[in-house]
DNA sequence: ATGAAAGCGCTAACAC
DNA sequence: GTGTTAGCGCTTTCAT
C-alpha cells in the first residue's frame, strides 16, 4: 500500500512537503501544491492512521459510551448513536462505540491506551460511576444527561422540567381540569435517572400552580400491564381528561387502553408527551408535545467536545436544551362537563 | 505517560522481554515474567494502541456498517449493535460505529488508512453498493444480511423463508383455515430488502401446501394508519382468525384495531410473528412465534470475521440460522366456525 | 519555500 | 531465555 515515501519519491520531493501540503501547517507554493493533490489522487494515497496517531498522540477517534441498560428507550438511544456519528463525521472523527458494561471498564483502557481522543457519554445517572472513571483517567468527555455533581466535565441535556411544565400548562390552557401522567417506569426512578424525577417535577409544580386535578401512573416495561394500569386508573379517576406521557413508546398501550373503554383521541382524551423524530420503520403513534431534540443534543455535546479538544483548560460548561410545543393532533378542548364518555 | 520503555528500564530488562511477557510469543522464564506482570501493573502500563497499530498493521477495530435508514426497525438495529459489540470485545476488538451515507463511503477510507482490520454489514440489500466496496477496497467483512450475490463475502442470515413458514404451519396446525400476513412496509420490498421478501414466500407456500385462505396487509410506517388498514381487511375477509406479523413494532397498531372491533387474543384471533429479544425500555407487545436470533446473528458473524482475519484465504461461507417457535400466548385454536366475533 | 532527520511506541527478526 | 536493532508511516523541529 502506497506511503507517503512513495508520493514524495515519486515527486522528487521531501516527504516533508508531502506531509505540509496537505496539512496546510506551513506556506507551499501553488505549483508543488497542485502537483502533491495530482500525485495523491493519481497515487490513491491515504496518510495511514496509525502513523499519524503515533506522531501527534491523536487518534481522531471518539468513544461513545451507551450502556444500552434497563433504562433506555431503543429509539432514542438509537437517535442518539446515529446523531453522535454523524456530528463526529462531520469534524472529521470517527466513533468508537462502547456498549454495555463495558462502558465503565473501557474508559481506563481507552484513555490509557490512547485509543481515543474523548468521550461522549450517554444515560448518564444521578450518580453514575463513569464520571468519576473519566476524572481519575483524565478524560475530556462531555456528558449526556445531568449528573448531580458534574464538576469540570461538560453536559448537555434537555430542560426535562420545563419540558414537564410545558405540556400541563399546555392542557390547562385547553381547559383540562384533571390530568394523569404516565410516567416512567418506576426503576428509571429508582436508578437515578435524573430525567424522569425532573419532568415529573415540573409538570407536578404546574398541575399545582395551575390548580388542576393530579394523578399519577408509572409506565411498565410491558404492554398488557401497561393497558390494565391505564384502565384501572380511568375507573379509579373518572374526572381525567387528559394524559402527559413520559415515553412516547408507552403511548401504544395508552391508546389501546383508550381504544378498549371506547373512547378516540383526542375527542374523548387528549395525549400529549415527548415525541421522538422518527428514525427507520416506526409503526409506534405520535402526539402532540415536545419533540425530543436528540439531533441538537447530540450536534451540542459533539460541539462541546470539540471545543473542548481545542483548549483543554477551559471552564466546564452545562448546557440545558428548552423545549418547544409541536401539535400532532392528538390534544384538544376536553368535552363540556356532564358529558359522560 | 508511562511506555515500555520505561516498564524494562525499571526492571534492567530489554523492551522486547516486555513485548515477549504480554504476548507470550516467545518463551520467558516465570521468574520475569512474573517480574514484568508485578511492574505493569503497578506503573499502570498500556500499550499504546497506536504504537501497536505501527508496527503490526492491525488496529484490532472492527468497523460496523449500520445504515440505520428508513427499512430498519429501531430495536433490531439497536439488538445488532450491542451484540455485535459485544462479541468485538470479547475476541478482544473494539466496534467503529459507521451510521447513514457515510457507510458507503466509509469503506475506502477506513481501507486505505488502515483504520480497521475487517467490517460487519448491516441491514444489507439485495444488490448492495457496499458490497461492491467492499470488494475494491479488498477489505475482509462480513455481511448480516442476504445478497443477491455474496461472491467472495461471508454472510450470516435468518432463514427467513423458513421462519415464514414456520409459523404459518403453526397456525394451520392450531385449525386456522384463513390467515392475514401483515408484511413488510411496501418501501422494504421496494428497497430490495431480501428479507421481507423470502418471509413472505415462505408464508405464502406454506399457506398454499396447508390449503388455508391466504390474505395480505402491508405494515405502514404509522400507527393510525395501521390500525385502519388492519380494520379494512378485517371487513374485507370476515373469515380471518389468524395473523401472522413480519415486524414486532406493527403489532401494536394490530391490537388496537382489533380492541376496537372488540375482539381479544387469542380468544377471537390469535397472532404470531417475529418476536425480538427486549434490550432497555420496551412497551411494545409480544407474540408468540420465531424470535430474532440477534445475539446468535451477531456472534456467528463476528466469529465469521475473526476467523477470516486468521485464515485470509479461505473460502466464503453462508450461514443460515433456523428459526424457533415461542410460545407467549397468543396463538391459540379458532373459535368454531359459526361463532361470529 | 523546501529538505533532513529525529522522534512517536511498539513488534519481531536476528543475534547470542 | 534474553538483548539488540531495524523498521512500521507519519509529523514537526531545525536547518537552509
Amino acid at each position: 500500500m502506497v506511503n507517503i515515501n512513495d508520493v514524495a519519491r515519486r515527486l522528487g520531493v521531501s516527504r516533508s512537503t508531502v506531509s505540509y501540503a496537505l496539512s496546510g501547517k506551513r506556506p507551499i507554493s501553488d505549483a508543488t501544491k497542485a502537483r502533491v493533490h495530482a500525485a495523491i489522487r493519481e497515487m490513491d494515497f491515504w496518510p495511514s492512521a496509525a502513523g499519524r496517531a503515533l506522531a501527534t498522540s491523536s487518534t481522531r477517534i471518539i468513544a461513545l459510551l451507551a450502556p444500552m441498560a434497563a433504562n433506555a428507550t431503543p429509539e432514542v438511544a438509537l437517535q442518539f448513536v446515529h446523531g453522535v456519528v454523524q456530528a463526529c463525521r462531520a469534524s472529521g472523527y470517527d466513533v468508537l462505540m462502547v456498549t454495555g458494561e463495558e462502558s465503565f471498564h473501557s474508559v481506563q483502557r481507552l484513555v490509557r491506551a490512547k485509543q481515543v481522543d474523548g468521550f461522549i457519554v450517554l444515560d448518564v445517572e444521578e450518580s453514575d460511576p463513569r464520571t468519576q472513571a473519566l476524572r481519575d483517567a483524565g478524560a475530556v468527555a462531555t456528558l449526556v444527561g445531568m449528573p448531580a455533581e458534574a464538576g469540570d466535565l461538560d453536559c448537555v441535556d434537555i430542560d426535562w422540567a420545563a419540558a414537564g411544565s410545558l405540556l400541563v400548562e399546555e392542557l390547562a390552557r385547553l381547559g383540562h381540569q384533571s390530568i394523569c401522567l404516565v410516567g416512567a417506569p418506576k426503576e428509571a426512578h429508582e436508578l437515578g435517572m435524573t430525567y424522569a424525577t425532573r419532568f415529573r417535577s415540573g409538570a407536578r409544580d404546574s398541575a399545582k400552580t395551575c390548580g388542576v386535578q393530579w394523578v399519577e401512573v408509572a409506565a411498565v416495561n410491558d404492554f398488557f400491564e401497561g393497558v390494565r394500569g391505564v384502565e384501572t386508573a380511568l375507573e379509579e379517576h373518572p374526572d381525567v381528561t387528559a394524559f402527559v406521557v413520559q415515553h412516547e413508546a408507552a403511548v401504544a398501550p395508552l391508546f389501546a387502553a383508550l381504544s378498549n373503554v371506547g373512547a378516540q383521541v383526542p375527542r374523548d382524551y387528549s395525549v400529549v408527551g415527548i415525541s421522538i423524530d422518527k428514525l427507520g420503520l416506526n409503526f409506534a403513534p405520535s402526539v402532540s408535545g415536545v419533540r425530543n431534540p436528540s439531533r441538537e443534543m447530540t450536534r451540542a455535546a459533539v460541539a462541546m467536545l470539540m471545543d473542548r479538544l481545542e483548549t483543554p483548560g477551559r471552564e466546564a460548561r452545562s448546557l440545558l436544551l428548552a423545549p418547544e410545543y409541536v401539535d400532532h393532533g392528538t390534544a384538544a378542548a376536553p368535552k363540556v362537563a356532564g358529558t359522560p364518555k
